[in-house]
DNA sequence: CTGTTAGCGCGTTCAC
DNA sequence: GTGAACGCGCTAACAG
């Protein structure tokens, strides 16, 4: 009951093509995996010929299932709508085409079910390894990759229990970078602005060097603003609380240029966006000439709202992510490493005196 | 620390499970594909604890080679770095979720090169379907698909030369709708700005329907300008004759409040974050208050600045075309449909009077 | 140089 | 109910 000339052609397999050459499939398989230095001239002219005249593409499924290698490995992404994962993305993505990989991207949207379902899909096609920026909660979701399971690395963040490769910020360097940076343009109340950091080591470390970096400066003032993204409720309540501050602390550096100035410093490019956003609806236009603002991660418009940030390397990172993971897969045993790259900061209108 | 045993413990395959559970892979089988009725509950039970026991994931590479659907589709986008590609793409996979596809993504970059390689990787890999944003420029790579090859649809624009489903914005609609809000509005010059449009029928339309939506109004005057975003020197030149043009106009403006205020229509997300960060460049954050900017692609840093849009709705043109390449793969065998959907006007300080 | 043979992991008759 | 045997498209010995 198969469709007589329906939609799929049913497409030619190299015994097709084996035939059309009057060879046998060898020969076909050999001329694919370019050992031509064993063919004859004129078998070899057969084969492209038949290859052409059938439009011949070898099927991937089948000689990755006969070989154990299909040169598939899996891009777990949390969330594409972040710039920052896709700049990542694009350095997988020539690394891959430089290796001969096929990168498989799946979007787990930050959403966990999603991440573990993608996962276990990825192990279930056989990808030869995975690199993941993963959302961070679940080492157990994790369970299938890393040690005991196919290689994997992990991107901007670790996972506490899984000991892996690791490729990211150097978030100590940046955010001491970028604290030092404040200062001496001289602010002198500094607001770290982040969403929950418990159980994500990138902001946590963030928030940390945050501090720490802060011990030099006896004479500033920073806190942790802790704000919630992903609810709007919860969201406009922390920026309002924060407005009140912010409009105190703002009258009275109008009402006395020697009062400390204030600057806020946002752990990423989604809480700089939120902020942005809020300042913006609130203060108008001119919400920069209130209060200054520096991020880690440097997205597209942060050009265009004039704010100071922290460009990652993120094409290294994705890039070396790639690397990293290649080694595994051929083999390589050593012990986990970590690669942490270096921030830049690009210094705008913002922090400007 | 490292590994006990040597890098991959090769997983277990039905046949393993078959011995664990003493059976034969028939039931095994038979189990995974849900055929419970035909098996003796203890037989199941046994095979339930085997599976458990050894870990086992079937080989999904395998299956799709025995039963010729492996459920893959692929998602080309052009531009990932284009948040309007993301947006898609999250509806491309809430349907495949729901529809039980797997989407390989692949990310062309904006390089034809890359579109048609990874073209032909996807055929390589048997997917049962392909839903393609093209670049646009060759009907020529996409002769794998479409017709005679592998199901497809286009998403956002068509390709000439290419009969296929193709679902994207009632660009129409959306051009008049924006151009009768800026004339309704009190905008009387109106300029539209377009990366090149030979070649891509969505931008063509567009700037066919500005025109033709100004037609109504003869008191108004229309004009496309055209930005190669890609040439960055070519794009500073272009921009640059453009401020003379429009200080001029806005000059006229100040002088006399009756002459014809000006705006500007990025037929883009892209366009209108060029136009924005050169406007902002060069007259600061107030840059609002002398030109209008209203842009088709509502891009998050949009409501920041400000600016009027056509949302287009971005998640459901994901959503219907797996939909469409859902009944394709089924064996539909209409002919091409085409599924334009509305867009919507979020109005925003820019273009208020 | 070239063809034959035996699987890779799985689904599917078709007998038992 | 259950299992043996065959084949999907391809590669890898192993002969000629």
């Amino acid at each position: 009951m198969n469709t007589p000339t329906s939609g799929a052609p049913r497409r030619a397999t190299i015994s097709d093509v084996a035939r059309e050459a009057g060879t046998g499939k060898t020969s076909i398989s050999r001329y694919l995996n370019g050992e031509l230095s064993v063919l004859s001239p004129q078998l070899r002219a057969r084969i492209e010929a038949a290859i052409e005249r059938l439009d011949y593409q070898p099927n991937q499924m089948a000689r990755g299932l006969k070989r154990g290698r299909n040169r598939l490995i899996g891009m777990l992404v949390a969330d594409l709508t972040n710039p920052y994962s896709v700049e990542v993305l694009q350095g997988v993505e020539a690394a891959c085409h430089a290796l001969g990989y096929m990168p498989l991207i799946c979007h787990a949207a930050n959403e966990v079910d999603m991440e573990r379902r993608f996962l276990q899909l990825l192990t279930t096609y056989r990808v030869e390894g995975v690199i993941v920026n993963a959302l961070g909660v679940s080492e157990e979701t994790l369970r299938p990759v890393g040690g005991g399971g196919i290689p994997a690395v992990l991107v901007d963040r670790s996972v506490d229990g899984l000991v892996t490769d690791m490729v990211g910020l150097d978030n100590e360097g940046a955010t001491t970078l970028a604290t030092r940076h404040l200062v001496e343009r001289g602010f002198e109340r500094l607001w770290f602005v982040v969403q929950p950091f418990e159980h994500i080591s990138s902001r946590r470390q963030r928030e940390a060097a945050f501090h720490r970096a802060l011990e030099q400066y006896p004479q500033v003032k920073g806190r942790t603003v802790v704000l919630e993204l992903g609810d709007a409720d919860e969201l406009a309540q922390t920026l309002n609380a924060l407005d009140d501050e912010l409009d105190a602390a703002i009258a009275a550096f109008d009402a006395s240029p020697n009062v400390p100035r204030v600057a806020l410093f946002a752990a990423n490019g989604p809480v700089a966006l939120a902020l942005a956003r809020h300042l913006n609806q609130r203060h108008g236009p001119n919400w920069q000439k209130r209060v200054a603002l520096l991020s880690i991660d440097d997205p597209e418009w942060a050009e265009l709202a004039g704010i100071t940030t922290i460009r990652q390397p993120t094409y290294d990172i994705g890039y070396r992510a790639v690397e990293f993971l290649h080694q595994r897969i051929d083999g390589e045993q050593t012990s986990a490493r970590d690669c942490l790259l270096p921030g830049e900061l690009i210094e705008r209108a913002s922090t400007a005196r």
